[in-house]
DNA sequence: TATTGATTGTTTTTT
DNA sequence: ACAATCAATA
């Protein structure tokens, strides 16, 4: 390794980087240069150690990670990066079960998603004779089979409690779903792990083939991994246990999804002798944003001890928004983001965090009305929309007729008269002569009691995707995709309809053909690995798998916007600015309105809402501004109304010296804001007071609270009466979002409702609530 | 069968 | 507020 690489790393980094045989637990601060030590590692052992590229597996959480990480390897490697296994979990899976004929599956089986196993639950249960929700609904079974899954336990291990008759019916619904999965030869997201898991330990010298094919193993985001997953690195790497695991503790934040930060706790039990390296050093943000994250991570429960530091000095003081409302919420930060453009950060360096994606609506609101250009980073991705999915659906149903799922989602897509008695009489004959729907269309013409109409669009359907099959072997992605989406009609169809919404899908499964064609081409140029073992694998069948496991698009944000995402979708990402909206009890610590786990229970959610808030204020590197509004709607007008709300907890951990404003410099800089944990303050009680000093009024539009209290069960705010309007006096100037600014003349009543008269510069002299006003 | 209007539940996070 | 599902109708 050259010189110059070892005196860039500091000397943790290089520990780590160094490092030789043998178990390594790499705990990796936020903003500590993670990757780096990964892809540096790698590069000493390919070009120091002489270990060859194939024999060393990289796996990560997500597809951007995985794609970086291939990136960056190759900048460091050149073209012996390529040889490199690299991949996610689940991708990884997904070429185990592939290459390893003893897996039992088909070669190209298909991968349901989430919305597939749904469908297929249901299906199941109503076959059953379950009516939903009785005892479970679909949602609540698949939920405990995925758990099942992530235990890497079958059926009939699954253990349930003696009085437990939802998790009684789960056991026989899993059941049930794993025959299906078997019969149409497809599996789902878990099993892209349990069946690898399972073959690993049941078979000897699968197991010993496999863990002697990698000399290395690097896991990135170690803390997000779920018990399976666990295993299956243990069986992975071995009696060599060259495993390098990398993670942070503090940033676990997917134990819903059945990770356990066990692993990466008691790495060095599970793994004796493992060296830990610690990363504490941190490149990425100033030092009261360090030290107001290291207040609130500090508090969670079971963690090893760790504190980032910097070596930078100063840095502006945090800010806090309060708003009265979500609107009003959103409209703060719209302006903080227009400062923060103002002061030199291009807006694609700032980011608006939030918990759930419900606060994106009043956020998006806002941005749009000041005319601040905006991305919603999204979970939901291009290849969940319906009619990308259905033309996928035909796609896998080429590649694996038996896929009965897949038939019935497309049969009668586009509407061509095929309705639920026709495909009744369908499956009671495949059913009797156990078939699968495809093949008892083969003999279409046998089953009784179809409609002329049905039994005519039931066989071209049919022969449409038997030309197809036939093919399949060599049919390029593009070619196939353009076939399905000519001969199905489905964009036709869409271009007749002529709404709004018809046009867009049928955009999108253009789009659809052109990333199939992009791909082609990227197989035609990529020189892939020789690899003899690898069995050949129809084109179409790699392009599906991608879509499969292409959860979130990973386009990077694009330039010159605004980024919009949940705390959950900002892991690994950092922003000059951060905004963080919602710090309010209920919404950052997010506690659902209705079930009330028990106390255990609650401690742990509570500790990963912690990791999460500690994870979004992490993302920042010179600018965090957190922001919260002291009522909010739920559901909407039609709904429960709104609710007070309470200033998150997590703002009472954070010493009131990080609180200032950021205009320095102005003489009329008031005194910060304190909050401060309350005197009486009962562990786990949000008791916060907010004391608000005069000035703050310069960036509200009603009148400020005086003082704001929180105490068990209650919230008090108590308003100043005297205070003209919203702080709003004759001769202020102000500015209103349509009719532009204008000067006080005049104020009726207080409060945000008081009714102000102003003289517009354009529009001359209106009657305005207060509310809609803000200082120019 | 397909379309429509009403009703219901949903809201945490996603490979 | 919104989507998704359900029931009633053309």
């Amino acid at each position: 390794m050259p010189d110059s690489v070892l005196d860039s790393l500091n000397e943790a980094q290089r520990e780590a980087v160094l490092h030789g045989d043998g178990p390594l637990l790499v705990l990796a601060g936020a903003g500590s240069g993670k990757t780096r030590v990964i892809v540096h590692r790698v590069a000493h052992l390919v070009r120091d150690l002489g270990v060859m590229p194939w024999q060393i597996l990289c796996v990560t959480f997500t597809n951007k990670a995985a794609q970086e990480m291939r990136e960056r390897l190759v900048t460091l490697l050149g073209p012996s990066a390529e040889g490199l296994w690299v991949y996610t979990f689940h991708a990884f899976g997904a070429r185990f079960l592939r290459r390893e004929a003893k897996a039992g599956l088909p070669p190209s089986f298909p991968i349901y998603d989430t919305e597939d196993a749904l469908r297929l639950a249901k299906g199941i249960m109503s076959e059953m004779g379950l009516a939903e929700g009785e005892p479970i609904t679909a949602r609540e079974a698949l939920g405990r089979i995925d758990r099942w899954k992530n235990l890497a336990l079958r059926p009939d291990e699954a253990r349930v409690g003696e009085l437990d008759v939802e998790g009684e019916a789960a056991r026989s619904v899993y059941a049930r779903y794993e025959k299906a999965l078997e019969r149409a030869g497809a599996t789902d997201f878990g099993d892209l792990i349990l069946r690898p898991v399972r073959l690993l330990e049941e078979d000897p010298a699968v197991q010993e083939r496999w863990s002697s094919r990698f000399r290395h193993i690097l896991v990135d985001e170690f803390q997000d991994t779920n018990p399976a997953q666990d295993r299956l690195v243990r069986l992975l790497c071995g009696k060599a246990r060259n495993v390098c695991v990398v993670g942070d503790d503090d940033q676990a934040i997917y134990r819903w999804r059945g990770a356990d930060v066990t692993h990466i706790l008691e790495f060095d039990r599970d793994y004796p002798g493992a060296r830990v390296v610690k990363l504490e050093q941190n490149y990425r943000s100033t030092r009261p944003i360090l030290e107001a994250a290291h207040a609130v991570i500090a508090r969670a429960h079971r963690r090893r001890d760790k504190r980032l530091w910097t070596a930078r000095e100063g840095g502006a003081p945090l800010e806090l928004l309060v708003a009265q409302d979500e609107h009003e919420e959103g409209e703060r930060i719209a302006r903080a983001a227009e400062r923060g453009h103002a002061e030199g950060t291009p807006f694609e360096g700032i980011a608006v965090l939030y918990r759930t994606n419900a606060q994106s609506r009043a956020l998006e609101a806002a941005l749009r009305a000041r005319r601040i250009p905006y991305v919603i980073v999204r979970g939901t991705s291009f290849y969940e929309r319906a009619e990308v999915k259905d033309a996928a659906a035909y796609l896998r149903l080429a590649l694996s007729p038996r896929s009965d799922l897949d038939l019935l989602r497309v049969v009668n897509r586009p509407a061509r008269g095929v309705g639920e008695k026709s495909l009744e009489r369908l499956s009671a004959f495949a059913e009797e002569r156990g078939l699968a729907l495809f093949d008892a269309l083969r003999e279409v013409d046998l089953v009784p009691d179809l409609p002329g109409k049905a039994r005519h669009a039931l066989a071209s359907f049919r022969d449409l995707v038997k030309d197809l099959n036939a093919r399949v072997g060599e049919l390029e992605a593009g070619v196939a995709v353009q076939e399905v989406l000519e001969k199905s009609a489905m964009i036709e169809r869409l271009r007749l309809e002529g709404t709004d919404e018809s046009v867009e899908r049928a955009e999108n499964l253009l789009e659809l053909l052109a990333a199939a064609r992009e791909f082609d081409e990227a197989e035609a140029t990529a020189k892939r690995p020789a690899d003899p073992d690898e069995p050949e694998t129809p084109p179409l069948a790699r392009f599906l798998e991608r879509i499969a496991l292409l959860g979130e698009a990973d386009a990077p944000t694009p330039e010159g916007r605004v980024a919009l995402m949940t705390l959950h979708a900002a892991k690994g990402l950092e922003f000059e600015v951060v905004i963080m909206a919602g710090l309010e009890e209920g919404v950052l610590p997010y506690t659902r309105p209705w079930r009330r786990p028990e106390a255990e229970e609650a401690r742990a959610d509570l500790d990963e809402e912690r990791r999460l808030c500690y994870v979004g204020m992490t993302r920042a590197r010179r600018t965090l501004i957190l922001s919260l509004a002291r009522r909010r709607m739920t559901y909407g007008e039609g709904g429960a109304g709104f609710r007070q709300q309470q200033p998150s907890r997590f703002l009472a951990d954070l010493p009131p010296e990080l609180f200032g404003l950021a205009r320095s410099g102005d003489p009329r800089t008031p005194a910060p804001p304190r909050v401060r944990r309350h005197p009486g303050a009962l562990e786990g009680e949000p008791l916060i007071e907010l004391d608000e000093a005069d000035g703050w009024e310069g960036e509200r539009a009603s009148p400020p609270p005086e003082r704001v209290r929180s105490a068990p069960g209650e919230l008090t705010v108590e308003y100043d009466e005297e205070a003209a309007g919203p702080g709003l006096a004759p001769g202020d100037r102000v500015v209103h979002a349509s009719l532009g600014e204008g000067v006080v003349r005049a104020c009726e009543g207080s409060g945000p409702d008081a009714k102000v008269r102003v003289a517009f510069y354009e529009r001359g002299e209106k009657r305005i609530i207060a509310r809609y006003l803000r200082r120019a």
